[in-house]
DNA sequence: GGAAAAATGAAATTTTATTCCATAATTAGG
DNA sequence: CCTAATTATGGAATAAAATTTCATTTTTCC
């Protein structure tokens, strides 16, 4: 993969010459970058072709996707991956381990999202007669957000954190009802259970889970969200911004369908909110 | 200097043909690195001299440096970039878009933080008598998972995302209670004057705001969140799943701070919600 | 509406990389 | 230790890519 590494590996493969090739190479690598065949070539005192073989030699195309590889190779960056906190991190630690987990488990949960079981959700919200969103604890949230999203669209919407409420509401959808359950586990015995009273009642259900859940299988529609959640600390903290990431691709995905006069409105909205707000200077 | 961001700030500069080609470069990066300036051109349908010009106005010294630069962001882990939705967006666009550009808000918002600041507000909140949220809006979201967090610790936690209660309970705050006021634009009349309120009633002020704002001026400690929100959509996004994020890493710290014993009581808390799922399989 | 400034692309030029091939170096077999 | 075969190497030619120049078009500002 890092070709530096490749290089060091190789280098009792290569010709005289090209080892020569190697050795500037390796020591100063940040200069190669910056110059030309024939400049590497004079430096290393050998020709241009040598240059030119040794890079076919790594499974490069030539210099220039040489040069490439090799720039890839020094920007060695960390891309974010899932670090778990420790007892005796400092508060710079935790903050960047918490920050890059949430990134790494973004990714991973766009990852898993079907765009087409998107597009199928949009189409049935905005269809929806009513829409509802339940939640419990950290998913409470969730549905709370979106409440307040999907209520500036100007439809009817519903949220309800209390498990009588759900029930209540379940029971009473109909046809053209669209029900959005959110749990980040899909264990959740109550939910699940509104879950399948929502669909008796033909409501549409929408389930924001994991896959294969019992929540998953009462839904019509399954938006199947993984993130590896960092247990160690007992705490819903990637899943739920999964979930609201999600909430802000269906928002984003229902003021699009609805088309720019829509997003008129949505500004309207914004504007009456001014007169509660200070004044910027700038 | 990630050159991606680079593009992306400096796209109201460009001229109409070089935005072009910024916008080729953006949708696919990947491409780009292994493409020649004449491929590049007729990709975006201008000149070779205008892809010419346009690297240098990025300040690199030609196309065969910036395809360097932009190589070299890429292995850098970050192709995260802002980039706004656009009408004609397929699902599974806009939904990339969206959650690259949590992403991309996310670091953006991690690099804003002061990690001495984080320390001293964990140092506070450890000492509270009682800890209060208040926000309005997305961000009475952002205070209700707050609260979800907090009450799992077994401390007096409040959230309101009711002007009156808010008022009123900073009205009775004193020495030893500290308040999270959290607003994104800072400019929320009502909040501001809530948070000079609870600092005239001498509880620690804590704010989890932008840089600069009237409701910074305010607070005891500020914890200032850039995040560069996308305007287009006239829908909170990422500064509230910033704020989020900001909430796990105080809870972190929290639960750092008191150490191990502490968190076996985490466990327990957890543990009481079992009966209320369905069992695993696995 | 027109002059000045800015943006753009066609063509020429320059730079850079690659290929081809002759020659030199190395190796293996006697 | 020599010779034929193989491999490595570099010079020159060629090809590809990038850059510069400059004329033309478009935009801006009065």
């Amino acid at each position: 993969m890092n070709i530096l590494e490749k290089i060091t590996n190789e280098l009792d493969t290569l010709s005289k010459s090209e080892r020569k090739v190697a050795e500037v190479i390796l020591s100063s690598p940040n200069t190669v970058i910056h110059s030309s065949i024939a400049a590497l070539a004079k430096e290393a005192n050998i020709s241009e072709p040598t240059v030119n073989r040794f890079c076919r030699r790594l499974d490069t195309k030539g210099y220039p996707d040489f040069k490439l590889h090799l720039a890839q190779s020094l920007a060695n960056g960390t891309p974010y991956v899932n670090r778990h906190v420790d007892e005796t991190d400092s508060a710079e630690e935790y903050m960047s381990k918490i920050f890059e987990s949430t990134m790494a488990n973004l990714e991973l949960a766009r990852k898993s999202l079907d765009p087409m079981l998107i597009n199928r959700s949009v189409d049935v919200l905005t269809q929806a007669n009513k829409i509802s969103f339940f939640g419990l604890g950290a998913s409470a949230v969730v549905a709370h957000d979106a409440q307040n999203k999907f209520f500036r669209f100007n439809v009817p919407v519903v949220y309800f954190d209390d498990i009588l409420m759900q029930r209540m509401s379940a029971i009473n959808s109909r046809q053209g009802d669209v029900v959005i359950v959110i749990s980040h586990t899909g264990r959740t015995k109550s939910l699940v259970e509104v879950a399948s009273l929502a669909k008796e009642n033909d409501a549409t259900v929408i389930g924001i889970t994991s896959k294969d859940t019992p929540l998953a299988k009462e839904c019509s529609i399954v938006l199947s969200l993984d993130v590896s959640e960092d247990t160690d600390l007992y705490m819903p903290m990637a899943s739920r911004i999964a979930q609201l990431a999600l909430i802000d691709v269906l928002a984003t995905g229902f003021t699009l369908r609805r088309g720019s006069k829509f997003r008129d409105n949505l500004k309207k909205v914004k504007d009456s909110l001014r007169s509660s707000r200070f004044d910027r200077k700038d």
